[in-house]
DNA sequence: GATGAATGAGGGTTCATTCAT
DNA sequence: AATGAATGAACCCTCATTCAT
């Protein structure tokens, strides 16, 4: 239901807190419905009820609105990643079970988060790119370290584990751009389904 | 017919043959290289070695050059998927074959188109949306339909379908993002390597 | 007397030629007028009366603009000095008369050009500044040559040649400050008030 | 009384005294380096290692503090130029070596000062401006009348006293412009040199 | 087929200033 | 005596687009 300010096409506005939070907040819904070089600075600001000048008292510009964002959404990622692996003891198997089920989940449940982080690195400017690559890398190596030692160990037996694990990746990653959470999957089922499929992907034999 | 060369990944007008060419080729460069909000028509006329009016004298706007890029660029794929589904037989298995085998390689040897029509989907106004929604659909049903069909037969065991169809083709888009021209892997291979992917994806059994 | 047009507050338009000398003779009225960072990049577009975006069709950037006016003004300025001394003979003390006569010749009829080449030389970017150091540099030497040589040989008798230069030519450039065209004061006796003043500050014997 | 030691001619903040001589010591230095128009509020308080605010609470606006400064400026001149004319004597010649030395002691021990109140006048509003006009006047008065006396006494026989005047003036005051206090020439001699040329500017016979 | 010149809207950003605390 | 947070106006500049030629 849209209120009175116009400030908000759907969705309403969003007061959730002071000024860094509020602008965090109304930048991710932006930056997601209209990609980085589509959203203005100026539409943030009104989502965020805020004037344009106050969302440059809290951040410096829009590329480092960008850069706080993708930086948060993927340690927030990771962080849920370290969690699950730190319960799921040494099997490759069951590791790589942990981390689709939190990979998934993390889709779910932070869907205008994934969207950004998987679309806007691309936008960012070769300084913040650089201080950021280690979580770009860290990215792939979470998952390629679990596919090798599976490989390693004879449990996976797929041929081409790098490949594998990009598949893998993919498919994961695809869930935030089609997930409708009015729809009819739950989000534990998801986890089931995507589970059985990275198994089969990096061929995990019984 | 276009061929492999005439693409200058950085700098330097392309004059190539006559103006709708040349623009067309500059501007899959433009909008890969900065998206396509970031991309400006000026730099796409300016890589084309055309005037500014000149683009417009070809194009009405820059929506209708998007669209006519995505357009183009789905319906060559298309005949690259029918071509290779013709030959292909009736069987599931070899159908699924065929069509990752015309994916991934469209992916490779169209890597720029590839992600300009991941990519800016989003970027089109409703009109040609709309017009073009029906390409969309076929980019999932070229795929379902064969999954579905295979499921039916016996000959896939996949226990979700719609989720293996989503992997898969996750799976083999993503190539386009990542893929190296220069890198040590070569076409034939990633062909190979993704086909078996996607048949455990679906659950192949022999 | 002021025009229907709202804008010019005194004067009147300026429509005195196409886009870029349009522009250049806004640029320097306001320049002169506020300063360079006092002025307006709308202001100059105003007065000349373009739109904003045709001045940046025919001038990169503000700063160049400056640039672009004072390498004019400079180059002016040198042109008028040096056909003054192509025909001034060998003598320093002719020679001197001769840049007396054109300078204050120039401070006066190219007092708004005066003024912004004295002033604005410090708003100038490193890139212009250095582009333009070597005209800086003959702003000097064009007068201390003159000096030297008379001091060289006797007919100056000044015993510190150097701030005898730059008193000379702090008291010419002023000129561009206070002369008032309306006032009761002419060029010519300018000219020769001030090749007085010069000859005795260089120490002229007769 | 403020020092010469106090001034730190490139960055790190100013921990001077309380607020207001920290503000005004910042505002000079700022002021000078970018042009009143160039320099910004917030740079200002930064330099004074003071917040916006606080600056706020000193000096009601931008204008105010630049009307401060340059009223405070050249009372502190005039000052120095009544106690050296107290001294004097009655003998223009005199009188005039005194203010010489006044003025080019001046421009070398308060150059910021001195090159803020000649490039900053013109960015003074209407109020202030007509408020501070009578220092402008007596900045005149103050070498006119000295000039005209002399000349009235038959000691200084040029010709035109008004463009001596000027032409006095102006050497003198360019000093500030030049002069590098990590340079060759000491002030003591500057003073000499530039007495010895205002002499002969205004033709003092001995 | 193509151009040079121009435009109005909007881009990101900085400004001097205010106000509750 | 001083602050942090916020504002509206204005800044320089770039945008997609148009139009007479």
């Amino acid at each position: 239901m849209s209120t009175a300010i116009d400030r908000s096409p759907e969705g309403g506005p969003i007061p959730r807190g002071g000024g860094r939070e509020a602008i965090a907040a109304a930048a991710r819904e932006v930056f997601e419905q209209r990609g980085y070089h589509g959203a203005s600075i100026r539409d943030i600001a009104k989502r965020a009820g805020l004037s344009l000048s106050a969302l440059y008292y809290w951040h410096p510009s829009k590329q480092d609105l960008l850069a706080a964002l993708i930086e948060e959404n993927t340690l927030d990622y990771f962080r849920r990643c370290d969690e699950a692996l730190a319960s799921a003891g040494e099997d490759p198997a069951d590791r790589l079970r942990a981390l689709v089920k939190a990979t998934v989940e993390y889709r779910v449940q932070r869907q205008t988060e994934s969207n950004i982080s998987s679309r806007e690195w691309r936008n960012l400017e070769p300084s913040h790119e650089e201080r950021l690559a280690g979580l770009r890398t860290k990215a792939s190596t979470i998952w390629s370290d679990i596919v090798d030692a599976g490989v390693e160990q004879g449990i996976f037996r797929c041929e081409h584990p790098a490949d594998a694990r990009r598949s893998a990746q993919a498919a994961c990653n695809a869930i935030a751009q089609w997930f409708d959470p009015s729809g009819p999957v739950t989000m534990e089922e998801l986890v089931d389904h995507y589970t059985r499929i990275v198994m089969r992907i990096v061929d995990l034999r019984p």
